[in-house]
Order: C-alpha cells, then structure tokens, then sequence
DNA sequence: AATAATTAACCAACCAGTCAGTTACTTATA
DNA sequence: TATAAGTAACTGACTGGTTGGTTAATTATT
C-alpha cells in the first residue's frame, strides 16, 4: 500500500517526552484562550498526539491545567530565589540584577502568560488560587523583602511600607507582561521591556534612596 | 388558583429597566468566571428574568459581551478627562488628584473588575481588545502624558520618557485592582487601597521630580 | 380586543470523557 | 537470526450531558 519503503510508523512509543509535550500545548493554549475556551482536541493535535492520549497521562482537563501550572511556575520562583541567595551585592544592585534577570529570563520563558492565566481562572480554581499565592506570590514578596529590609537597616534606603514598596517594585513589570499577552498582536510595535526596566529601575530607586 | 388576592403579577413589563439590568448582572458574572465560562441561564436568573428575554434585548452572548464592557467602562473614562480639563491645579496637585478620585471613583466602581475581564478575555476578542485599546487606553495615556508634559515644561519634573512614565503611574494602580478581584476573596484581610496610593505617590513624585 | 413583553419548552451543536480496537515495540522461542 | 507471542502506548469513533440560541404559548398592559 505504501510506496515509500522507508516509510516511519504512524506513531511512535515515548512514554517519557508525552507528557512534558503536552503540557507545553496545552499551557501555550490556556494562556491563549483562557481554561474553557481551550478544546482539549486542540491541544492534543497541537501536542501531536489524540485526545484519548492525554487522558493516559492526565486524570481531567483540571488537572492538566494546574499541572500545566505548577510544572511551569516552580522553575522561575526557583531561580529568583537563587539570584539572591547566591550573589554577594548590595541591596541597589540586588534589586537592578534580580529585575533585570527576571525581565531577560523569566518574563522570556514560556511561564511568561502565567500571570495573566492565573489571575484570569483563580476565581475558577480557588485551590490553583491558593496554590499560587503560597508558592509564587508569598514567595516572590519574601526574596524582595529581605532586599528592601537590608537596604533599611544598611540606611541606603529610607524607611519604607514594606508591602508597598514590593508592590511597587513588581508592578510595572508585572502588568508589561500581562499587557504584552494581551495586547501585544493588536499593536504595531512591542515596547523595549530593557528599556522600560532601566527606567523604572531609575525612577523607583531615586523614590526609595535617602 | 391563587389564595392570595393582593397577589403580584408573575412579571412586569419593564422594557427600559431591562437592559441595564441584564447588563449589570452579565458584568458581574463575566467578571468573576470569563466569558466562555460564563452560563447565560445564569445571567438571567440574576437580571431576574429568563434566557429568552436576554435574546429579546442582545442578539448574542458575545454582543451582550461587548455592550457590558462598552456600556460600564465609557462613563469611567468620561470622568476621569472630566477631572483634568475642569481643574486649574499644578500637574503635581493634578496627578495626586486624579490617581486619588480615580482610586475612589472608579476602582471601587462596577467597572472595577474590567481590565481583568478584557486582559483574559483580549485573545478571544480581537474587536474588542481594539476597541478598549482606542476608548480606553490610547485616552488614559493621553490624559497623563498630558500632565507629564506639563510638569516637564515648567521645571517640576526632570525631563522623562513619557510613554514609560505613564506606565509607571498606572502600573502599581491598575495591578493592584486585578488583583483584589483575582485573589481578594482567597485573603484575610483586603490591602488599604488609600494608603497605598498615598505610598505610590510618594514615591513616584520623589522619582521624578527635578 | 389588540399588542407587546416575557416565559418555558425545545432543538441542534458542541465537547469532555470513555473504551474497544490497533499498532509500535519488547521479549521469548526456534 | 528469524519469527511468533505478548505488552502497553496510542488511536478515534462514540456518548451522555450541557448550553447557546429559537419559538410557540402565556400574561401583562393599553
């Protein structure tokens, strides 16, 4: 029947790269369309397999989801961790380093739209909510922090709300990646997050020096 | 049939009052669960009406979509070009002024919940997305670009990216709206709004004034 | 009585989840 | 080495429940 001798199978056994593929899909299409909108047949021809495949690995479209989740989130929240358990440098250039790496690497990476997915299902998802908070939010505010308490006490920095300066020093960037998913195709020109960062970066620090 | 003499008719013909009511209550329901997410069984029972008189005032779910977040968003937008052209104060006075109503006024409005909606939602919709881009953003910007240039030219701020600077006025504002409404219910207690834009404030004039 | 607003039963399409069957791959046997 | 028997990854057609949208009947109003 098939003139090509040569021919590969129609399928292929790989049990071990499945489901990493599949979660790559189906996130790529949740950030995309958000968790009811996305068909789970579209993920599985995007992830190069059929529908029945994902129910071997995945218990439910919910439980993809927050797999797909948490799979994603843990290796970012990791690495901004490491930033700063790591580098021996002043709270000034903490905060230069930690948000510009986080710019360059995470805000790059596929767990880019996770932000905007995220805050779109957690009314859906009160666990992935939940979830979240404790292991990405919490976290996150915990490292900078730390930063913004050494700079206090050191007298770089003046005396400051905590909880509000994190917000202040998460919150452009933050928002930028959310809008760059959001918007990003209806706008000719995509801003210059380097750029965007270098200035906010400027602007926060001059508010926050003594 | 019915013992009850003083008894009210089952319903009332209420042409006027309907849409808006259905408008409302389809805006709070998006809001909390996305669009696609969203029953439209649901919507009526909460306008106190059922599924075919929604059909009698929207011609589908999605135009009724789109007329709740053109109908709630448009008077928001109004108010705050209403604040600047009408007030004779210091860009300084005039961001504190704006950044502070706006706070009260709209953050604590119905349409408090819309750029969550249209930030989950922007990616199903290109029409709309477009359309808050032109009604929405392009004449928030404005407005504080605006202001920016002003303070600029008289010497109370050093000269600025004013595209960035917009930025870095919203950010920490409207972030913090989406999400009260992402993780508000999944926490204790609610951020002092009033005293965080008093913060942000704070800092932010510090960083750029001359 | 005539008309217009609203209801409630209805339909057709869609889609998450299932499962019987198929196919790639592995292991045992000659 | 060749081949048969066995295993489990994978497929794809099917289904049962759900829901956007329609319409014939009902009820309020003029």
């Amino acid at each position: 029947m098939n003139a090509d001798n040569t021919t590969q199978p129609r399928w292929q056994r790989r049990k071990e790269a499945r489901p990493a593929e599949i979660i790559h899909a189906a996130l790529q299409l949740f950030i995309q369309k958000g968790f009811a909108a996305t068909r789970l047949d579209e993920v599985a021809k995007q992830a190069g397999v059929t529908k029945g495949t994902l129910y071997l690995y995945f218990p439910s479209k919910e439980e993809l989801f927050k797999a797909a989740v948490r799979e994603t989130v843990v290796p970012s929240i990791l690495l901004a961790e490491k930033i700063v358990a790591d580098a021996q440098l002043s709270p000034e250039q903490l905060l230069r380093c930690l948000v510009g790496e986080w710019i360059r690497l995470i805000a790059e990476s596929p767990a880019n739209g996770i932000s905007k997915l995220v805050v779109a299902e957690a009314g859906n998802f009160p666990d992935l909510a939940h979830f979240y908070l404790d292991e990405v939010v919490y976290r996150v505010r915990k490292v900078l922090a730390e930063i913004l308490q050494r700079g206090i006490d050191s007298g770089e920095f003046r005396p400051l709300n905590i909880e509000f300066a994190v917000k202040e020093i998460i919150s452009p960037v933050i928002l930028q990646t959310i809008w760059n998913h959001a918007f990003g195709p209806y706008r000719r020109e995509r801003l210059d997050m380097a750029a965007f960062t270098e200035f906010h970066l400027d602007v926060l620090l001059r508010g926050i020096r003594t």
